[in-house]
DNA sequence: TAAGATTTGTTCGTATGTATC
DNA sequence: GGATACATACGAACAAATCTT
């Protein structure tokens, strides 16, 4: 573990141990898991106080990088970033960014097709049966507007499971990293609101045609399918007002 | 501000604060360069010591949303994220995913067409101007491997300048991010030795060419240009290793 | 330039909480 | 339950940075 330089300026000391413990576990290429020096011999290693190594440790949970446990056979160790954490972090990003639903369409109709086409006839039967699962949330019509942005949130989460089985994880991250605004903002704000049938019918159509196309193996027909679908959605919300993200995200 | 409850368990205190203070940011509106109360202030609020709040402010400042400062008129203040540290952050996620050069191109080959058919006739004489000196690099055919490397970081940087420029925040980032990876993958390993110079002249040609369309305002002639010049650089990196991101990025 | 004021940055000793055996 | 091993929290003293005069 490299220290910095004894004769550094006394101050930031608590980055620069994190930095300097990041390259550690590079070079040695630590996963998951992995053990790392436990706060007294971090405080002999640099030579510096308790209080510093502790911020530095504060610095590296806090983007992910590690996790730590009290205890005996306690200490700190390398921690794989969820993507929960990664969309957070991100999020934090765009709060101050002013996003547009119309800028996050853009990039749905541009994506999600693609997405579906690369799927068909790759899933196995249990991620078909999770995917079924989600849809069954829009069995019937909504009685009201709690119910209605519920399905609404289902069916999110019913295009973060497909990006989840992409299997390029890029692709998977970003439309995961969409669905999670629009859901968060779905909840946060009452949208769809008052129930309406006919969307309601057109929702569920798209669902199980989609499924369907999935398992047939019809890639063309899964975009297609898809391309309407994100019109239709894009279209639905494009009266809403255009701010989006006008707070953290949660982790 | 929210205090956490005096009675919590004394574990994860940082971590409360670190929460309680980015409610009190987005309750507030506060924004960019707004003062948040001192240290000494922070203590008796929370009613914790001064290690506690100073590891807070370590973690959200390693996210990006507080600066610090010392001396008079120091303090801490609500940082915006850089696109810098949002990309850093991010990458901190891919470092564990195997990210491979056919994901990263699956991608680009999606965004950068549509990205570059929506500037063309929009930008700015300044604009077009950053964009003719980044064209520059080109100019002659590199002598040694190190020219050619700096070739293609320099169209690298070519493409995050395009990205920026989008009117959509979140297409720009997604593709900066990309080009941000390339890049340092570029630098890292020693990509496209020996130099060559029918690529030089391609890859020349497919700059200026882009760059009229753009003057031009010619959207679809920008997009085929941009989709010719994504499969032919897909092609030429398709032999490399296919595992990228095996290191963090630089923050 | 220098001194003083103000605010964060660092240290260290002590005490406490927590998980394992 | 007691011993052990580890992180967690506290607080007072001191160092360093930077603004003002």
């Amino acid at each position: 573990m490299d220290l910095p330089a004894k004769s550094e300026p006394k101050r930031r000391r608590p980055l620069q141990v994190a930095e300097a413990i990041k390259s550690w576990v590079v070079e040695r290429g630590l996963r998951r898991g992995d053990r790392l020096p436990g706060e007294a011999e971090m405080i002999t290693r640099f030579g510096m106080s308790k209080s510093t190594i502790r911020e530095a440790m504060r610095i590296l949970e806090a983007q992910g990088l590690v996790e730590t446990r009290t205890g005996p056979g306690g200490g700190s160790f390398v921690g794989e970033v969820t993507e929960e954490r990664a969309r957070a972090l991100l999020g934090n990003y765009f709060y101050f960014k002013g996003l547009s639903i119309d800028d996050i369409y853009a990039l749905r109709e541009l994506l999600e097709p693609e997405l579906a086409a690369s799927l068909a006839g790759t899933l196995t039967d249990a991620q078909l049966a999770d995917l079924d699962a989600l849809v069954a949330a829009y069995d019937s019509p909504a009685q009201s507007p709690e119910e209605e942005r519920d399905q609404h949130v289902a069916s999110l989460a019913f295009h973060r499971k497909l990006a989840r089985y992409s299997g390029n994880p890029l692709l998977g991250f970003f439309i995961g990293f969409m669905a999670q605004i629009l859901s968060d903002l779905t909840v946060y704000r009452r949208l769809y609101e008052p129930p309406n049938q006919t969307l309601w019918r057109k929702g569920r159509a798209y669902q199980l045609d989609l499924m369907a196309a999935l398992r047939a193996g019809d890639a063309d027909r899964a975009r297609q399918i898809m391309r309407d679908h994100m019109k239709t959605a894009h279209a639905m919300m494009q009266d809403q007002e255009a701010e989006v993200m006008r707070r953290f995200m949660a982790e």
